[in-house]
DNA sequence: GATGAATGAGAATTCATTCAT
DNA sequence: GATGAATGAATTCTCATTCAT
């Protein structure tokens, strides 16, 4: 007891979005099954559906998750004065909430993004969202370049994954790394 | 005969694997069926396993295509003289391959590039050859910063779909902008 | 507890059986699901299973009910002097019993009937009454065609819901012409 | 060979739709299982899904079938002299087609009509061609009374099934007698 | 009287693949 | 070169039911 095999404590629906979150990442959405999940969990697959209508409603929990925190980054920019700091500032935190569970939640998203435009067609507000960040990471009047470049510094963080497998270091220097390119990136103005 | 009902001067092969990236791309691996590729080319799924053996298949020959193209930029890389002028063509001429369909490519492999690592564990060695022209990108003795920059200065190419959604420009402008911000991460030095 | 939380005097059980037949009716009965029943009612399944002890069982009281009508009703008949008169009267009992919840009970069973065959292969004794009934209202030494149409006057009740959807008439003057038609269908003799 | 289990002569669909059709008048739609068609057939589930897309697809070719035929009977009946005697004639015919596969399209009809009202919410327009029928059955100015005598005409012999089940007497018989009283029933007048 | 969590069995459907013709 | 028919394994999901609290 304690340790390893601990059930009821925490919930088994906050388990089942850990699991997935896992094994979407790993595996991609597509190719994880409900079984899968429900197996690493010593559930059936009948309990999954107790607590998720469907594969897509875990997603979309999932999502959610990572959009509340987004919201409230958005919120808390607004309410400051803009500018290269703020600008900065943001993006830090961005990567914060990234690098909250690991690299997973970027791993999910760069995995799955083409899976998660079919799945909610943005009932979730993400890619508005995305949009608002984009904005604000954005200097006024800025060059088709420095646009893109804007998009890329948020970017950049979830391509980690992707580009750095083979690289010999850390996950804590990759990061830190990935932090100050992606900093670069920020297109400077205003 | 054999002038009677020929289509498209025998390119039932090739236009599979036109069709299957387009697909693969917009949907995914996981999520294409052979039902899928089959209908869009009113051909049956049996004709599709006339021509490959497996849908594995159709991916790796969709790989080869784009590996003889990175191998043959390898090959005349290690011809050329070591140096930061070698870099950026290299980069340019990467960024040609990846243009060459458009964005398709780009898009197939960040939509799948999970769902390959699974698939053939490098039976194609991809990643052996994008490991060769990250050395390639990097000067000797480089930061772990500096490895990451070679490494995102090649992967920013294919970020663009996924981050320029919602950005006003042509497809052009976008591409242009996109060779220079991944140019200018190309880690200066030697 | 006693006053506070009484929800409709006690009548939870009554409640489960009206909105059963209501779905039982509208939908069949394999086809709606404990699921469904609970939510009308805005209840657990688990406190649908407190009340009944399964989903066979709902139907059982509910065939009861009527099986306790009908009873009443052969036992009168039993009781009178046989003959045209009480075979009218019978049927005219008959069809009082089945208007009773509108045209529910009918349509729950010409719904359902085959499902009912196969669930409680007469535990109810539906259909050993229903034989009764049909005895009562056939004359002695009736012929084939007059055995069915003893049957067919009794059916032919529960056919008016299947019958008259598009029928330009009210249900009361549906109803009476229902019942005109039974007892014309009604063998004569004896 | 020649007998018992022949597969390919006649086609695994009309095998498919014969079995089916069986099943359904038997256990209802809902209580069949795609499983238990095709064990009876000796195929797989698979090879079901070959022939028809879904479920419902049988179902549907199953209505397309008599649909077929009672177009047939509408188009002659148009084109005759209305009368007494074309609606004898018209309830005969029905009486013919419904009787083209023993009893079964009855049974599978009034076992299933909710089922069917779901399923195919009248894209096959059978509701309609009954419609169409029952005009024609119907003598001008009718009473409610004689309107539904029209209905019933046609509709009790879909009863048979359904109240002939005790009846000690031979199918023939039953058929027969169905016949007379139906036309009993139907309105005189014009 | 009722609930939250879970289960085992089975449903419909889809998929990659095969093979005789 | 290609097809029609079929398969076996897997998938998502639903259902009636149970039980500790």
């Amino acid at each position: 007891m304690g340790g390893a095999a601990t059930r009821k404590a925490g919930g088994t629906r906050a388990q089942i979005q850990t699991v997935a979150l896992r094994l979407f990442a790993e595996h991609g959405y597509e190719a994880t099954s409900m079984r899968e999940i429900a197996e690493q969990l010593n559930i059936t697959k009948a309990a999954l559906y107790y607590h998720f209508a469907s594969k897509e409603d875990i997603v979309r929990a999932l999502i959610e998750t990572m959009l509340a925190q987004t919201s409230e980054l958005i919120q808390w920019a607004e309410e400051q004065e803009p500018g290269p700091v703020l600008r900065r500032e943001v993006l830090s935190r961005w990567a914060d909430i990234m690098q909250d569970q690991g690299l997973r939640m970027f791993r999910f998203i760069s995995a799955n993004h083409v899976a998660m435009r079919e799945i909610s067609p943005d009932k979730s507000g993400m890619s508005a969202q995305l949009k608002r960040l984009f904005e604000i990471l954005t200097p006024p009047n800025a060059s088709v370049a420095d646009q893109l470049r804007a998009r890329l510094s948020l970017v950049v963080i979830n391509m980690v994954g992707m580009a750095a497998g083979d690289l010999n270091a850390s996950e804590d220097e990759i990061l830190a790394a990935a932090r100050q390119i992606s900093a670069e990136l920020l297109p400077r103005g205003d």
